[in-house]
RNA sequence: UGUCCGAUGGUGUAAUGGUAACACAGCUGGUUUUGGUCCAGCCGUUCAAGGUUCGAAUCCUUGUCGGACAACCA
């Protein structure tokens, strides 16, 4: 089964009414802007992997480029070699490519454009309009004001252009400690917008970078990089998130003083992704991890793609989801049952059924011949003729759900209790007979059951039952380990409270591991990444860390719709 | 007491001056050898008040509520 193919559902687009971002673009399209040219990028910063939050920012930015018949580059904004790693690099590409997007060879870094900032800021200085700052750090940021208060100004701001020239050069020489002197630009100290008092553009860091090693001991903001880059780089619609719209200023500030010409990108904000029962924060996401509340970045319950990817969400269905939230300036709090029914509306379509029973009750057919055995064929998947049939085989010993087994059920209980009857999926109507129980403990021991031969699967006749059960065969089947995952926090909003922690709202439950799980033989087989639906349970993916060849591990990825779970709560 | 940005069912989006629509969730019921899928139905006078207009979710004014902004982070 391969997760990146495109299906019906991405190429409607044609019905769909343009959302905010594509309205903006075919306006200037259709006023011939920038040659008719549409250049977008996806500037992560290497500092943690990717999460659904970015798939949004990704679908956006490579969806426009592919829409509008344009390029989408990929950026890495490494300006703080203090927090960037190579490791953190090389899973964001994975991940982009997973979801079915591609750079060419368009892959850059903010860092390869050092020089060129460089040069642009000494530009500055002798423009008059940037300045060595040689205050600490509080004295600056006491100096900046409030936003209902103007800032006041530095006593270094008025510096001579050959004394800031040669502070900048020894600055960069390491001839300073960090944090004794900054390069800020000269913009407007009681502007009533914060970001225009002045920012900083370049701190000390005596820290090697990844990709320019000890050549710099200075590195700039990422306000002071992040939109010349896109200029760098052609860009003509620099689309981020909300919190971006107050440094829209500075950047156009920035342009106005390096642009040779009309062009400048167009920067356009949209809401980020924010969706209930999980956290979305890259610093939230980074303290799960460090202090082991979950077992990794890719565990299968963080919100990153990779945890994504584990617990066997497809990418398909992830972009599904993404185009149903859509795109506007609304800060939205997207319920996590969307994102389930996306998956479920794939998987449905593409994941085999199998049989397997997570909690065993062993069932014997009395009637059924000792040591006798047969095969009885099945259909793959309902929603899909292509998938054709295979066999199962069948025994006098057979497990079943041992949810599905009440001794005193009640009336809606369509499942197997004393004198029941109820249909074996693709096997026999089964009656039972009777019962064996610890009376110690409560525990069911087996359940004694004679079956119907008139009532085989596929032979026609078929009296009315109320209930089907899924099962394996007892000598057939094989054990495994199944992990079943729930949302890692029982809290809607866990960092929406102000007077609770985050953590607080951790789901003790979250994950579930059953070790004597019963799978139908030819689950056997299955591979890394493989993707099931186990029959009335839920869809299951074999998982790609614990899994060896003949030993498969089985993650849940979301239940099937459960209307029984509802009526037994009234 | 600042600047900027928002506000349409429980949730997310659409309607771009002309009958408020779609999806998810929830609730009914039907089909079913998965209590799945599928099918049918139910659930909103668009934050408020004024104005413009034959006509306003849409344009204007004022207000209310919410978010963002004071890292040598990105």
């Amino acid at each position: 089964m391969s997760d990146n193919k495109n299906s019906s559902d991405t190429n409607n687009e044609q019905t769909k009414s343009l959302n905010f971002i594509e309205q903006f673009i075919e306006e200037d399209l259709s006023q011939g802007k920038n040659d008719n040219r549409i250049h977008t990028r996806f500037p992560p910063e290497p500092n943690g992997y990717l999460h659904i939050g970015h798939a949004k920012a990704i679908c956006l930015d490579f969806g426009i480029a592919e829409k509008y018949n344009g390029k989408c580059n990929l950026r890495f904004d490494d300006t703080n070699p203090s927090k960037e790693e190579i490791e953190y690099i090389n899973s964001i590409k994975e991940d982009i490519h997973w979801l079915g997007f591609d750079w060419e060879d368009r892959e850059y870094y903010t860092s390869d454009y050092f020089q060129k900032l460089y040069d642009f800021a000494v530009d500055l200085i002798n423009k008059g309009l940037a300045y060595v700052d040689d205050q600490s750090a509080e004295i600056i940021s006491e100096q900046k004001g409030t936003p209902t208060e103007a800032g006041v100004e530095s006593p270094y701001r008025n510096r001579s252009v050959e004394e800031n020239l040669e502070l900048l050069k020894r600055m960069n020489n390491g001839e300073f400690d960090e944090g004794a002197r900054v390069l800020r630009a000269k913009v407007d100290m009681a502007s009533s917008n914060m970001h225009m008092r002045d920012p900083i553009i370049y701190r000390i860091m005596k820290v090697p970078h990844h990709r320019t090693g000890n050549k710099w001991n200075i590195y700039p903001m990422y306000d002071f990089a992040h939109g010349q880059s896109d200029y760098f780089e052609g860009i003509t619609h620099s689309l981020c998130t909300l919190e971006f719209e107050v440094h829209r200023p500075l950047y156009d500030w920035f342009i106005d003083q390096l642009k040779d010409s009309d062009y400048r990108p167009r920067q356009i904000e949209f809401n980020r992704l924010n969706l209930t029962y999980t956290v979305m924060s890259k610093r939230k996401l980074l303290q799960l991890v460090e202090q082991n509340y979950v077992e990794g970045w890719d565990d299968p319950r963080m919100p990153t793609l990779s945890g994504l990817r584990r617990r066997g969400y497809t990418a398909l269905s992830i972009r599904n989801f993404i185009d149903k939230i859509g795109y506007t300036k609304y800060e939205a709090m997207n319920d996590i049952t969307l994102l389930e029914h996306s998956v479920r509306e794939d998987l449905n379509k593409k994941a085999n059924r199998v049989m397997a029973v997570l909690d065993p009750l062993k069932v014997i057919i009395t009637n059924y011949p000792e040591g006798e055995e047969e095969e009885l064929e099945t259909v793959n998947n309902p929603e899909d003729p292509e998938a054709g049939s295979r066999t199962l085989p069948f025994s006098r010993e057979i497990f079943i759900e041992r949810k599905d087994f009440m001794e005193d059920p009640p009336r809606k209980f369509f499942r197997m209790g004393p004198g029941r009857e109820v249909r074996l999926k693709s096997a026999y109507i089964i009656k039972c007979e009777d019962y064996k129980k610890d009376h110690e403990t409560g525990e069911i021991i087996e359940v004694y059951c004679t079956y119907d031969p008139e009532t085989k699967s596929g032979s026609g006749v078929s009296r009315k039952v109320k209930g089907t059960l899924h099962w394996v065969s007892a000598k057939h089947a094989f054990n495994a380990e199944v992990r079943l995952y729930d949302r890692l926090f029982n809290d809607e909003t866990p960092d929406g409270h102000k007077d609770k922690d985050f953590i607080e709202f951790l789901n003790p439950d979250s994950l579930t591991i059953l070790k004597n799980c019963k799978l139908e033989p030819s689950l056997k087989s299955a591979v890394k990444g493989e993707k099931f639906q186990f029959t009335r349970l839920g869809y299951f993916c074999v998982d790609n860390k614990y899994s060896k060849p003949g030993a498969p591990v089985f993650n849940r990825t979301v239940a099937l719709r459960d209307t029984w779970s509802k009526i037994k709560k009234k």
